[in-house]
DNA sequence: CACGCGTTTGCACCCGGTAGCAAACACTTT
DNA sequence: AAAGTGTTTGCTACCGGGTGCAAACGCGTG
């Protein structure tokens, strides 16, 4: 396997040194035609083209953004990291795809991303403490990072999110007027649950309607088995009487879950014996057999206005964007 | 912002030379205790970590793959990435992933790839035709590459797949056996779905057991809706007494969509008036709604065999793994 | 033909590491 | 004390580009 041309073969190659190469490669660099088309045929021929490697040590700009990922379970990740991708590529950017778990935490992969130089780090979905960021091991001058898709309890770090108030209002009214009285609240894992605010919005909202009590249902993960399982066991613990009339689930993953025992395994009704709403707007929960009421969050803006203040464009300021309740049959 | 400590900066720290710094942090490199203690607290001192561009740029390794995806609608994604980022990391790799689409191609994509010297590149399913190799703008020398979760037509490039022959073998046998007599198959994106020979196995499968004619439904697209659309042009122009009566679908998320089309929108009992069966064992497909049979790649396995292909411990050569057959009551 | 000015080109030095050799050092051995 | 051996350390050269300045060039003008 030849090595990769270097910008010192094409120079010998054209006859001239290897500054022309660059300059024939740098856009609006001072270059006659006729230098340029002899460095640009000469790289042609040998398959030059610039070490990005190279350029990035000499630039201190990588064009590389780490995206940090924690949970794979929603499938709502999926169609975000395409969007996010799509976009990033265009500018030129592209994402370096880190997985937080128990082997890979937040300040190892801080710390990796750092070392490799990014131009920045997403962090979406997942989040720290404020105090994560004085562990011994990291630096004091990390890339400019951003939240993607929760709050940000990082000082200085900014958030992009779906408005969560605006949401929760939204949707607590259309109950309301639906004539539920009795709300039920099933939670995701606590970390990310508290962030989001779904849930504290959701109780509240509802008090202003005079609706004190808000049962809540730990389902501890964001899976549809766990959604099933917790709803499972609140139907066995609970009397008839005594049930929530609507159930909203913190996401569409755990209501999918959550519908389907309730159907499926208790033979209740949706909506009628128990109405149940989602939030996410997932593609599966639109089809027919669940026909899930939901909340579809801002995903393109909400892409965009990250890119834009990765790019500068935008300052790095927490931005709350509104998204769009879809009202279908569960609820 | 301060810049980044280098090697330098903690030897004049320690009063050593850059060297002995870069020793110090060597493993196995030759340094008496005294030196590297003192290295070591001055670049705590300065919270230094070596630059890994620089590293790259020498040493000609960046400990970079990337990896190429072009179908964000399988939600089976996620979970094959969640594997294939985690064990990647486990081996101090890290995943750039790439959007191919419209936008993005596989030429531009192996472009980009190779001018960030990427250790290697992963096609996770998608692959592109062996004569791409040759477009001019293409270097001769590309990083390693290897196609995950599809054939590879790309001469030398090894694939890591889950045996189709074997598979489809085993979900002919249990559909004849529970007595169908009638098939149909539902394909996806045509490139793909030719590549994963699913469609002719089954076909080929059901020759051998004596039923010549397979109805093939192209849904030209892996979606749910994709799957209740043509299922339900299908539905619509077929007598009843003509129907298919079992549905094979490319992939789960085509047959849920194809399962709620058939039960929702038309009436029919699955699997008495028409049994589906899919691939992959998506996660909803186990919800009590569906409870769709499928067939399960071998996931982890796939996985470990590319990172040992990368890593070097294993040659470049395609790997054919059993899945398992996921009998539930939709056939 | 010399001069002046704007454009092109070449150059020294830099980005932050790594490789491999040679000098410096420590410690035996004779 | 000199020689021999093994370990540490420092140095030159290099990875493949980028920056900013100065020299060289081209061309119109007096």
């Amino acid at each position: 396997m030849r090595r990769r041309a270097t910008a010192k073969n094409v120079a010998d190659a054209a006859g001239v040194s290897k500054w022309t190469v660059i300059r024939a490669f740098t856009p609006g660099a001072s270059i006659t035609e006729e230098s340029k088309r002899r460095v640009l045929q000469a790289a042609a021929a040998l398959n030059y083209s610039p070490n990005l490697l190279a350029r990035s040590l000499a630039t201190n700009l990588t064009h590389q953004v780490a995206v940090f990922v924690d949970d794979f379970a929603n499938p709502q990740k999926l169609p975000f990291l395409e969007t996010l991708t799509d976009r990033l590529q265009a500018e030129g950017l592209v994402a370096m795809l880190i997985n937080i778990n128990n082997h890979f935490d937040h300040v190892r992969a801080l710390l990796n991303a750092d070392q490799r130089q990014v131009d920045a780090i997403i962090m979406f979905g997942t989040a720290f403490r404020s105090e994560t960021l004085n562990d011994r091991r990291l630096g004091r001058s990390m890339p400019p990072m951003f939240v993607l898709a929760r709050d940000s309890q990082i000082d200085g770090v900014p958030a992009v999110v779906c408005d969560a108030e605006l949401a929760l209002k939204e949707i607590v009214d259309h109950l309301y007027e639906k004539g539920y009285r009795r709300p039920g609240f099933m939670a995701g894992a606590p970390a990310l649950s508290t962030a989001l605010r779904r849930r504290h919005h959701f109780i509240d909202f509802w008090k202003q309607k005079g609706v004190d009590e808000t049962a809540v249902i730990s389902a501890e993960r964001y899976s549809a088995q766990a959604g099933a399982e917790s709803v499972r066991h609140y139907l066995q613990n609970t009397d008839a009487k005594d049930r929530v009339d609507v159930l909203m689930c913190e996401n569409d993953i755990l209501a999918i879950g959550a519908l389907d025992e309730i159907r499926g395994q208790f033979g209740l009704r949706v909506p009628q014996d128990m109405a149940v709403i989602g939030f996410d707007n997932y593609e599966l929960g639109g089809a027919s057999v669940y026909g899930l009421s939901t909340y579809e969050q801002p995903k393109d803006e909400m892409v965009e206005v990250v890119i834009e203040m990765i790019t500068g464009r935008l300052p790095p300021e927490t931005v709350t964007l509104p998204g769009k309740l879809i009202v279908r049959n569960s609820a």
